[in-house]
Formats: C-alpha cells, sequence, structure tokens
DNA sequence: GATGAATGAGGATTCATTCAT
DNA sequence: AATGAATGAATCCTCATTCAT
C-alpha cells in the first residue's frame, strides 16, 4: 500500500518519485519531524504528535505502523528529495566543475536551510545511528552523493580546475558539518551578536548569505590551492 | 556536597577544578555518557545504566538527583576540563599564532577522539536544546573559547601571519562541524572504504592523522590565503 | 468528557445535577473510597484500588488522571447529592420548624450511615486539609448548608419554636461530630457492649436508632430550653 | 529497653508513669506528631521527620525500631497522659457530680486544645483503625475513660443531680465528636467568620471559650433536664 | 476507513530500612 | 551510641500499541 520496501531503484533513479501520502499523512510527518527535531526521538510520544497534528493517536499507528516506522518514513521521504538535485547539476553540460560545486554547495545550504528540523533530526540520528533502521538509508544515500561528488572532482581535475590530493569524505564532512553546526548552534550565534531584535527571517537570510560566501570561498580554497 | 552552584570563576580561571566525584560517581558519569550518546537521552533507562554500571538503580537519584541532573553533571564534568587546553596554548609566548592554531587544532581533535561518546552527546544536545539545563553551560564555554580564539586571531593579524576579514564564528564551525562530522560518520567511511578488517586502534589513529592534516592545512588556507 | 470545571451554579442549584460516570469509573470510586477510608490515601495504592475493582491500572489514571484527581472525583461527586436533601427539607411549607430539623438530622444520619466509608474518608481529609484540592468544594458545601440552617433557625425562632442565641456552627459540630464519632466508634461500642454475635445488619438499625433518638432529642434541648 | 510492650498496669494505675524518653526522642515524637496531624501517617516520609527535627534519618529506626513503632510510640505517649486528669476529678469527694462533669469538659477542652496535633491525628487514625497496632491502646483508653464516666453519672443519679437514662457512649460522642469536629475545622469558622485578621492566640482563646461554654451548657442540659 | 477505549510493559523516583563503621 | 551510604521494593504514571466497533 503505502509501505516501501526499497527505496531506490538503481535503474529507474531519474524517474524515482518520492512515495506519496495523503493530506493528513504529510501532515504527521510535518508535525513529528518538528517535534522530533526539539525533544528527540524518544522524548516525544505520539500522544503529543497526535494532539499537535489535531489528528487520533491511533491513527500513527494505523497510517504508519509504528512510531519507529513513522521516523524511517521521514527520512525515507526528505531524503527521496535531495538526490535528485546534485544529479541535475552533475550532468548538467553548460557551466564547469566549479560552477557546479557552487551550485551543490548552494544547494545544500538553500535544501538545509528550508528544512532545518528535519537536519536537525539527522544530527541526532546520525548520533545514535543503527538503533532505527535508518542508517542503511543514510548509507545509500550518502554512498550515492559520494560517487557523484567524486565524478565531480574527478572531472575538474580532469579539466584543471582542481588541484590533485583531494579527499572527498573530507570536503564533505566540512560542507555538511560546518553547515550543520553553523545552523544547530543559530542561537548562540544570535544571542552572542545580539542580534535578539532581528526579525527572524532577516536573520535566516543573514546566516544564509553568510554561510554560501564562506563556504564557497572554503571550497575554491581547498578545491585550487596547492 | 558534589553540587556545584557556579561552574566558572573568572578571577580564578587558571585554578578552576572539576568538582570532585568519588570512583562510583565517575563509573555513572562514564557509563551514562556512554549510553547517552549511544541511545540518546530519552531512549536511556535509568535501568540501562544502573545495570550497565553494576550498581543500584536507586543510586543514581541517590547520588545526582534525577536523571536530569545526571546528564547536567556530565556535561559541566567535561566542559570544566575543555577550557585548560586552549587557555594555556594561547598564553603560551614562545609560539607563533600560526603555531598556536595548529596546536588548538591538534588539542581540539585529541580530546575529541578520546571523549568521542560525550562529543556525540553534545551533537545529540546541540540539537535538543533547552530541554535539559545544558544550553547556559553550553553558551558559557563556547564564548569562552569565541573570545581567546578572537584574540587569537587579532594577534595573528598583528604579527602579520593572518590576513584580515575572518569570521571566528565560521572558522570555529569548520574546526568543530568538520571533525563532529568526520568522526559520526566513521562508520560510514569505514564501510564505504572497506576498512573493516582493520584493527579498530589502527582506524581511530588513521582517523585522527587524516583529520588533523586536513583541518590544519584547511586552517592555514582560509587564514592566511586572500 | 467526565471532567467538571465548576460544581455549583448557584443559579441553578435546584438543576445541579451530579456528573456522569460510566459503570467502570463509579466502580473504581466505590473501591476508591471503601479503600482510601479503610487504609488512608496515601496508604492505598493505585495497585490496590485496580486489583479490588477488577481493572487494569492504568484505567485510574486514564478515567480520572491521577490518583490525587480520583480522590477529588469523589469529593465532588458525593458532596453534589448532599444538598438537594437539606434544600428540599428546607422549602417544605407544610412542616414546622421543628419538624424540619428533625427531618435534616434524620437525612443526615440516613446519608451518613449508608456512606460510611465516605464520611469517614472526610474525617481524615478534613484533619489533612488543604493537601488535596479537596478544602475548597468542602468550604462551599459547608457555608452554603450553614447558610440554609441559619434561615430555618431564623424561621424557628419567628415562629416562636427556638430560643434566641443559637451558635449554628457548634449546633452542626454537635449534629456532624456526634454522628461521625459514633459511627467511626462503632467496633469500639460493638465490643464494649458485647454485640459481636449480633448480626450486622442488626447492628447498624441499632446505631441508627440509638443516634436519631439521641440526636433529635439533643436538638429539641438545645433549640427549645432556655 | 525503651520498648513497652504492656502499656497499663491495672494494679499499678495509680502509679502510671508515662515512659522516659531523651530529649531526641521527644523532638522526634512532637516533630513526627505535627507531620503526621498535617499530612497523614503514609503521607509523611521519616526523611520528613528527620529533616524537620534536624536529626539523622536512621535515628527513627535507630530510636523507635520503625515508622509504625514510632506512631505507636506517640499513641502511648500522649493516651498514658489523659487518664490522670479524669481520675484525679472523678475522686475529688469535695465538688458535685455536676461540678466534677465541667471539670472534665474543661479538662477535655483544654488538653485539646493543647494537643490539637494529637487530636488530629487520632481523628485519622479512628478511621484507619487496625492497621497500625493502636486500636487496642485505644480500647483500653476508651473504656477505662468510659468506666470512669459511667461510675460518675451512677453517682449524679443516685444524689438526684443527673436524670436517668442517660446514654454514656452517645454523651461521650458528643463531648468528644463536637470538640475534634470544631477544633477540626477551625479554619472554616475562621474563614466563614471573617476572623482572618485576628491574633491567632486570640482565635485560639475565642474558640475555647465557645466551645467550653456551648459544652457545658449542652452536657447540662442533656443530664438534667427530662 | 477511522477511532475511542483499553492495557501490559516499562518509565523515573521515593520509600523505610539496614549495615558497616 | 550514632550515622552516612546504600538498597530492594514499591510508588504513581506514561508509554506505544491494539482491538472492537
Amino acid at each position: 500500500m503505502f509501505k516501501i520496501k526499497r527505496l531506490f531503484n538503481f535503474a529507474a533513479m531519474i524517474e524515482v518519485r518520492p512515495m506519496e501520502y495523503n493530506e493528513k499523512q504529510l501532515q504527521i510527518i510535518d508535525t513529528a519531524e518538528r517535534l522530533f527535531a526539539a525533544k528527540g526521538f524518544e522524548g516525544t510520544s505520539v500522544r503529543d504528535i497526535a494532539q499537535e497534528a489535531g489528528i487520533n493517536i491511533a491513527m500513527i499507528s494505523y497510517y504508519f505502523g509504528s512510531k519507529e516506522k513513522l521516523i524511517e518514513a521521514i527520512f525515507a521521504y526528505r531524503i527521496s528529495y535531495t538526490r535528485l538535485t546534485i544529479f541535475s547539476v552533475i550532468n548538467d553540460n553548460d557551466i564547469s566543475a566549479t560552477e557546479k560545486m557552487e551550485k551543490i554547495v548552494d544547494s545544500y545550504i538553500d535544501k538545509m536551510m528550508k528544512n532545518q528540523c528535519f537536519y536537525r533530526l539527522m544530527a541526532q540520528e546520525r548520533s545514535i545511528l543503527d538503533i532505527h533502521n535508518i542508517s542503511e538509508l543514510i548509507y545509500e544515500s550518502k554512498s550515492k552523493n559520494m560517487e557523484m561528488i567524486k565524478k565531480l572532482i574527478a572531472e575538474g581535475q580532469k579539466r584543471g580546475e582542481f588541484r590533485k590530493n583531494i579527499d572527498t569524505a573530507l570536503l564533505m564532512a566540512t560542507m555538511i558539518g560546518t553547515s550543520n553546526h553553523f545552523i544547530v548552534s543559530q542561537d548562540f550565534y544570535k544571542r552572542y551578536n545580539n542580534l535578539k531584535d532581528m526579525a527572524e527571517e532577516d536573520f535566516q537570510k543573514l546566516l544564509k548569505k553568510k554561510l554560501g560566501t564562506y563556504l564557497k570561498s572554503l571550497f575554491k580554497s581547498i578545491l585550487t590551492h596547492e
């Protein structure tokens, strides 16, 4: 029915379509994601989710099978979107490797800023790893991304844009880790720099811009300088 | 007795001594830290901790008051150690700013590698922040570190070692975020690179060396290149 | 659903209807009342109640929220019945003030004999007062009763049936206190008078008759003699 | 040692001497009595008592054996004093039966006002009876008192002071019940009559005077009127 | 398809007491 | 004689889930 056993089909990768959920299910996913991010998986009860989402408690088991399955669904749902972007950027033949990398950074930051809850949640789960059946999902997604980035780096090196000896894993760690940490520490940043009075929207824009500029400059540095 | 009202004494900062716990208390702290890191705060029951630590369940409330207070104690305990290192490095007059920065990176990585559980735990709590009374503790520690790093950067700039326009917050985010993400994703790294057969000790050394080399090179890049 | 925000509605006093509980809830109330009376509130565990009532432990929290709320519900439930009787007696225009008072005494004794558990419980709570949120409930009920009795006494005085200078508070204390003490000490009474072999039913009838005769005679004495 | 198996020795009744406790033990008794009265036996923890009394937790078990034994000790201690008074009044040959009865009422009220905590506690335990080993103690004390009162009534009847057909049990119930209820409901009384601003000492005097006058008048009525 | 009622399992904590000192 | 440390048992309550409707 709405249960997907195997998430990604290599052969049909381009056509990978995120599973379809009805409105109520999406509402549950959004609410759960937000609450899981804010209070942790175990710290959030299905009652909390049901109440916040304005639905019946039994609906969660009814729609997703269990609380565990719900978080798996959240990850499957969110991750299924991520790949498409990178994929389309990589395959764009009209721009240089450097430009591609910049686009990827921008796109990553954009996605993360828009889905902060999910990325917070992922930061938690990365640590708790293997308790819920998510690690496999993350592994697949991550290695897929790694492959693409590697290909891109190779392309850049071939074109003479990038230097040799680039450690993709650490490069990714820098992009993901720096972004995550910066976003997750935004409360510290706001308080430390006395930006409490800034409108939230403006503050988010500021973070995004700072982070984007910084990361792209950093990547340039890493990728080109000897 | 073992309760600390105020953690850091500015005036007596050099002499700040971590609170003293007896052996059993330390055993609880270590076990709890490990389990919290592995299963999350809410995902870990006091029964789990007691059983794993080989002590009576009631001892946790007896020694720390509550599960909540226990995690606070863990943070207070671990954080109280961190500062000293940075402080002593900064105040070393015999080495250049560049060398100081390298020492700080090394010392951070070293500490993190040795206390992976705590850093995993902190990664979780950074997200859940403000549920337990830890954010204040982290804020204090973090801003203290920021101040010292800022001072160091200023010193480096004054000495002509570092370039202008360095964003300390993002620099820190890179060090902490990259390290954290790399460590937290070590299982991915191992699997992705088929290193399952490598001895754990060797693997840890490998991670540490790679990370250290990378981060120091990265910092050099950020701090010196225009 | 079964939560009552405001117990007594002055305007609609005649129509005050006790809250409606389903059969299982009433079963819990009865059992809890009996056990609280016998072993005290704190001396009774929710396990005891659940076991005795033949229901699941969780049902008590499920239906009443907590053990505390349960005892509040018991009081609200029992007290909501009491007023009606006095009210209807007072407003009966066909009988003298003396007869009214006799009816009130009879009705009080009758109610108390039938709900000995509750009156025992109330005797305990009167002492512990203010720990559970019951004092307010009792205050309201008691002052309402006081008002009615005062009115009745005034009526009796106006009609020349009762003497002047009657202290309503002490009059009430005599009725309630004597009855309570007599009932609560019935075990002593039975043993002291060697009535162990008397059928329980007969014994209860005996108590009721003795108490009724005595109290009515006493009231006559108090209300009429100079 | 400090354990008394059998409290009252009939033969040596006149010489009955309350058990001797050292200062710390008396401190515990007083504190426990107060807390038991305020929060109930089960509602009071030995920790509460120890903390309030400023003594070590283990002392309670050490001195009294257990919490249960402590409350037994309280009852034994307080009850052992009560009898003496009645006894001496009864045996006074210089005053009439009526005067004796008045003295007994006065003495009872006086004792109760001075030991409100204990009387509150007794009101609770009367209901919970037979859980702690106190009922026997109370039975003995009560029947002893009953005997004396009966003797006094017989004396009054013989002397023509009192009427025939007096139910001693109900007479006692009136004295004890009315007093208890009046005292236990003093908060209601204060609030109902807007006496919150009266000094506590004055309020207590008021209660005592009202109660004394009322009860003695009531007793006269019961004992003399036909 | 959707849900209110119900429940067994397990949560953290507090309890009175004991024991070594 | 006195006590701080320690503990097994029991506390109330919440949990995710199920089931009859």
